[in-house]
DNA sequence: GCCCAGGCACCGA
DNA sequence: TCGGTGCATGGG
């Protein structure tokens, strides 16, 4: 896990000596985030608690930590503690530099308001859902195996069977009566064959992609600071379309959420045409050239429009 | 039964 | 390059 500068800036001990405290950009809105992360009931990578905390077992330095995210609305700060698995303040700033990463708090959002706010289909989404960012997939491995997982199946049932994998492959730790799950680490993955993930209710392709994909992670050649993937947005798609069951959908899903491309654009995701289809009361979903001249003008923020569009499915 | 889901590989022209 | 087809499964 890498600290960016940034972040490391924002991150300080808490007064209280349990945990760190992040101090978070603005716009920034938890409420968001929250809706976002409690989107299934299948999720098996995150726990948000009734009171609004988010519960994430990660992996740092080798060793499972259990982390709790709180807000502290007022004072614009997020607390970051380790309920187990270590408390030492190298493994806080891991855990801080993960939330930073993982919220998306790097991003210029007011930049892209500024594009936005004049947009017929994107001015009123960024007015309803001011300080939603795009909430990331830090791990590349997992972004890959996510996007093979929704490839061409419901949102739901692309849940369950994260549910199945994650519980078959994933590594678990118990606490107060919950079981946390880190996502299976590739070596897990690449001693499989494809035959071993159909019970799981995987389609064939789906496994053996699964199966390919973690074998290349395992190899080294899946490093996201690799030059492939640093070189430019197009060498970048070019890399991830060269493994076998990624392609442009999921390059640019895993660009958008992974390698944090402000550019990466699923523009083949059926969600996005659907939510097009209820903004602009379309009787049928919109036709290319109708997508075409739309998102012409977000050019460079095709991401954020993607993930504001997403977010409007879920309005009433 | 039919169509659609956060698509992709493969095939033939 | 481009369009058609099979793939696996679940829900409306």
């Amino acid at each position: 896990m890498n600290m960016h500068a940034d972040s490391q800036q924002s991150i300080r001990a808490a007064a209280d000596g349990d945990g760190v405290v992040l101090t978070v950009p603005q716009p920034f809105s938890y409420i968001e985030t929250l809706h976002y992360l409690k989107r299934s009931n299948e999720e098996v990578l995150h726990r948000v608690t009734e009171d609004g905390r988010i519960l994430k077992l990660l992996r740092v330095r080798d060793r499972p930590l259990l982390m709790e995210v709180s807000n502290d609305e007022s004072r614009g700060e997020l607390r970051i503690r380790s309920l187990s698995g270590g408390r030492e303040p190298e493994r806080l700033l891991e855990a801080a530099a993960y939330v930073w990463e993982w919220f998306g708090l790097d991003a210029d959002l007011n930049a892209f308001y500024r594009m936005a706010s004049g947009d017929p289909v994107l001015g009123p989404l960024v007015a309803r859902h001011d300080g939603l960012r795009i909430i990331g997939v830090p791990d590349l491995f997992e972004a890959l195996c996510w996007s093979i997982i929704g490839q061409q199946i419901t949102l739901s049932f692309a849940y369950q069977l994260k549910k199945r994998f994650v519980q078959t492959y994933g590594e678990a730790v118990d606490y107060e009566g919950e079981r946390y799950w880190t996502f299976p680490d590739p070596a897990a993955i690449a001693r499989l064959t494809p035959d071993d993930l159909r019970p799981l209710q995987f389609s064939r392709s789906k496994s053996a992609f699964l199966v390919g994909v973690a074998r290349e992670a395992e190899s080294g050649a899946l490093d996201r600071t690799s030059t492939a993937l640093r070189s430019g947005f197009d060498a970048a798609v070019a890399r991830l379309t060269s493994l076998h069951g990624i392609g442009p959908w999921s390059a640019n899903y895993a660009l958008m959420r992974c390698l944090r491309y402000p550019e990466a654009f699923p523009i083949q995701d059926a969600g996005i045409h659907q939510a097009v289809r209820k903004l602009l009361g379309l009787e049928a979903k919109p036709s290319l050239a109708e997508l075409r001249a739309l998102y012409a003008p977000w050019a460079g923020w095709e991401a954020f429009a993607t993930f504001y569009l997403w977010r409007s499915l879920s309005d009433q």
